[in-house]
DNA sequence: CTACGACGTAACGGTTGCGTTCCGCCGTTT
DNA sequence: AAACGGCGGAACGCAACCGTTACGTCGTAG
């Protein structure tokens, strides 16, 4: 039987080296370096690096988000925000996850993983956010989840992961109420 | 003297060397076998591989984008999300700033450079477009340019180069309202 | 107490790329 | 005609990593 003990040290290290160097630049060698393990215990796990990252990633990004539900779009909005703003700032998510990104452009495998992890998951979180809005008749009926999704997570996402600004303290707020009245033209 | 057309191929091979395997994967032997050139011809231009990208993606992100200027807000923010698409359906754009931005992450001089480019230069952009319409009184006075551009580009950056999902024919125009509705409603 | 199996270590041959050097070719300059 | 210099090609020694194998250790299950 696998020690899990050891596949535990693996998992850390690859999302460690993925945060550090990369999923292009990421050595078999340098995990196994960095988890205190041999080579042999790796190959024992996975056959080769893809396979090996697809799995650790999927299983992290399986991790289900809460879905809002404060009574209120805004509120919910508000703190759908405050939840991705916090996972973008931390250095896990904003390395790796443009990281995984630019590589899904070239490699299948790795798109789809992340399209299943993303897209799945955080379209659901779109739908039912914006479903129960237009059901408490806080948006119009034809808002279209997919449009909404765009401009909430796009801004952040933009701002966190790609120009790398901070946000400031009103920023959430601001943004908050702008996409609101977004939301509502759209209808 | 250092010959022009070898130059323009070295160039172009890098360009497509860097969407095809990104920073991290792109070799100097890849570059030079693309060109068809011998490695000696790129050492004598360049240093080394980061110097080299930097030059090269340096020129490229300095050639200026027209800013806009129909005479109304709406006009402006259609014609920029139009050129804007556009650019980011291109595979050379598509491809290569997102793994420039993700490689940014961990090299500073990368970063610095794309900072140059992208900030300086799309922030212009949206200082003039946010300006002209504060002037003309389409949007109120405290608009925040810096917000206006992270709702902008964001969603589109979002959707074409990170979820990679295609745009509708009137996903634009909605957007366009959106977009409109939202920087309104900030000031 | 024995057998099993996962472990770390070390080494294997092979590949790729680095940055450098030397060579002979060839067009341009003088 | 001769000198110069950029060129491609080939090879250098070095380093990293691939995926695999052999070996000896050690904890645990039987």
């Amino acid at each position: 039987m696998l020690r899990g003990d050891i596949t535990v040290a693996i998992r850390n290290a690859v999302m460690t080296e993925l945060a550090e160097v990369g999923y292009g630049r990421l050595s078999i060698e340098a995990v196994a370096r960095r988890a205190g393990v041999g080579k042999t215990a790796i190959y024992r796990r996975w056959s080769n690096k893809l396979e090996m990252v697809m799995e650790i990633i999927s299983d992290v990004a399986e991790r289900k988000v809460p879905l809002p539900d404060t009574g209120s779009f805004s509120g919910d909005l508000a703190l759908l925000l405050m939840i991705v703003s916090t996972a973008l700032r931390h250095r896990m998510a904003s390395q790796i996850i443009p990281d995984l990104m630019a590589e899904a452009a070239r490699n299948p495998q790795i798109s789809e993983t992340l399209q299943r992890a993303l897209r799945t998951h955080q379209q659901a979180v779109g739908e039912k956010l914006i479903g129960q809005a237009v059901a408490r008749g806080e948006l119009p009926d034809g808002t279209d989840p997919d449009v909404a999704v765009d401009m909430i997570l796009g801004p952040l996402y933009w701002r966190l992961a790609v120009a790398r600004q901070p946000i400031e303290d009103d920023y959430l707020e601001k943004f908050t109420i702008a996409v609101t009245a977004a939301l509502k033209a759209t209808g």
